[in-house]
RNA sequence: GGGGAGAUAGCGAAGCGGCCAAACGCACCAGACUGUAAAUCUGGCGGCAUCUGCCUUCGGAGGUUCGAAUCCUCCUCUCCCCA
């Protein structure tokens, strides 16, 4: 493949590239580069954010080259605060341990094993002596510390910087020195950390490292605002990811509750090659979703089809097509709830639904019949006929505060769209 | 080392002796509406009991009071200013 082409592949999407006259001249060497791809394992759920930036280095495997995954069992110990408003708590040993091994296994969903080498960086990190670190800290000045987005933000809030934190880029830049990384993928959040791995290298008489920043994939909150799209970036810890080891109807869900503005950013960030598609929805979400052909429904359902896919498999997610279909859009009961067994015989209702989990206290469970949030066998419940005025409903209306239930029979309890309990009663 | 401010439910933030289970916003849950688990509107959002009852909660430990998130003492933690 000739230099043009190659040069393409690796800057289609990315954000900054510092720089590509260095990467040039990197691949004009024609030997295997070391891409660096540092990972927390403070949150070893990986989700469709980080897809993107590993979706880059598979590029490179592609190429050729070969991933220097390096898990950050020490610096977890540190506690990143990319991105953070407050300190991350730190983690033991045994939990870095397990967080890694799961981290891993993911990881293989889109990398190839065979061109990645694992390293955990507490194996150079733990033998610095506190001069090395002294020495390691005297590349940096707090000013430069500042200059980061997070730590000023923070600093002018008055929210508490410990001080081990500035510690956190510097042992990254450490990294890249001590695994003579030739080019580091991450995020657009990273960008500090990533030309201060720059600097450490120099400082260190190396020759630095070329940086690729990927965007951020927002999360599933983003919403429109003035016609732009606002969301932070996806991230467990804000509750607004989707994590691809996650249960493909859940996946499926999250994706269709999406707004249809993220959709077409979803579509660029995480299938690439996709244009004559972005630019057809595109072009249907102005028209604000009725452009003849297909319904952008559909589009949507094409993607999460797509995704449960690829991190699941086609059954999985034809599967989660026909739930969805089923269970939302239908409103329907799904077929495969598992059956509990109950005593025959009459059960108080909101102690049934507290004790198989339906609802998290009783309180919630009175609160949510008076929400008419529950039904049974599709009938919908209520508390007190007596006192409340009925409003005219399409479903028919029972009172019950005991479930009555024979021995062999059945009866599906359902509290608001998608909570299911299956109840046989005990011959 | 000196001076000042502060710690409230998942988060942010009011309250500053009884009317406080604690305003409001976000998040979350439900209902209506929808192509959608979106947007919007409405309601809910400590637990147990269930016709206005009881129990736990406002950084921690004591104390004052008929009564404290609110006052006092000590402790822990944080921020700001000066040196």
């Amino acid at each position: 493949m000739d230099m043009e082409k190659t040069l393409g592949v690796i800057k289609k999407g990315l954000v900054q590239l510092v720089s590509e006259e260095e990467l040039s001249e990197k691949l004009r060497e024609e030997r295997p580069l070391r891409i660096k791809l540092g990972a927390d394992p403070s949150a070893p759920d990986i989700h469709l954010g980080h897809t993107v930036v590993l979706n880059k280095l598979r590029r490179f495997q592609d190429l050729g080259h070969e991933v220097v995954f390096i898990i950050g069992d020490f610096t977890a110990r540190i506690g990143d605060p990319s991105g953070r408003s407050k300190t991350r708590k730190q983690l033991s040993k045994a939990e870095v341990e397990k967080n890694a091994e799961t981290y891993k296994e993911q990881v293989f969903k889109i990398l190839d094993p065979n061109k990645t080498e694992i390293r955990f960086n507490s194996e150079w990190l733990d033998e610095l002596t506190f001069a090395d670190v002294v020495r390691l800290a005297s590349k940096s000045t707090v000013a430069q510390m500042l200059q980061r987005d997070d730590y000023a933000k923070r600093y002018a809030a008055g929210v508490p910087i410990s001080l081990h934190e500035f510690l956190y880029p510097l042992a990254q830049g450490y990294d890249s020195v001590f695994i003579k990384a030739d080019v580091e993928v991450g995020g657009t959040d990273q960008t500090f950390n990533l030309l201060l791995a720059r600097e450490i290298q120099r400082a260190y008489g190396q020759e630095p490292q070329v940086i690729l920043t990927m965007p951020l994939l927002e999360g599933t909150d983003a919403r429109v605002v003035d016609g732009e799209l606002v969301g932070r970036k996806m991230s467990k810890s804000l509750g607004n990811a989707i994590g691809i080891n996650e249960d493909p109807r859940e996946m499926f869900g999250k994706i269709m509750s999406i707004s249809d503005e993220l959709m077409v950013r979803y579509y660029k960030l995480l299938f690439e090659r996709r244009h004559a598609v972005i630019e057809d929805i595109k072009e249907k979400v102005s028209f604000d979703g009725e452009l003849g052909g297909k319904p952008l429904m559909e589009y949507k359902k094409d993607l999460a089809c797509e995704i449960v896919e690829r991190f699941h498999s086609k059954d999985k997610a034809l599967d989660a097509l026909e739930h969805f279909t089923k269970v939302v859009s239908k409103k329907m009961v799904p077929d495969d709830i598992p059956i509990t067994i109950v005593p025959s015989g009459s059960l108080p209702l909101v102690d049934l639904m507290h004790r198989h989990g339906l609802v998290k206290s009783k309180s919630e469970g009175g609160r949510l019949i008076r929400q008419f949030a529950v039904k049974i066998d599709g009938y919908t419940v209520l508390e007190d006929p007596s006192g409340v005025e009925l409003k005219p409903r399409e479903t028919k209306v029972i009172t019950v505060d005991e479930l009555i239930i024979q021995p062999g029979e059945t009866k599906v309890i359902k509290v608001g769209k998608r909570r299911f309990l299956k109840v046989r009663g005990k011959a």
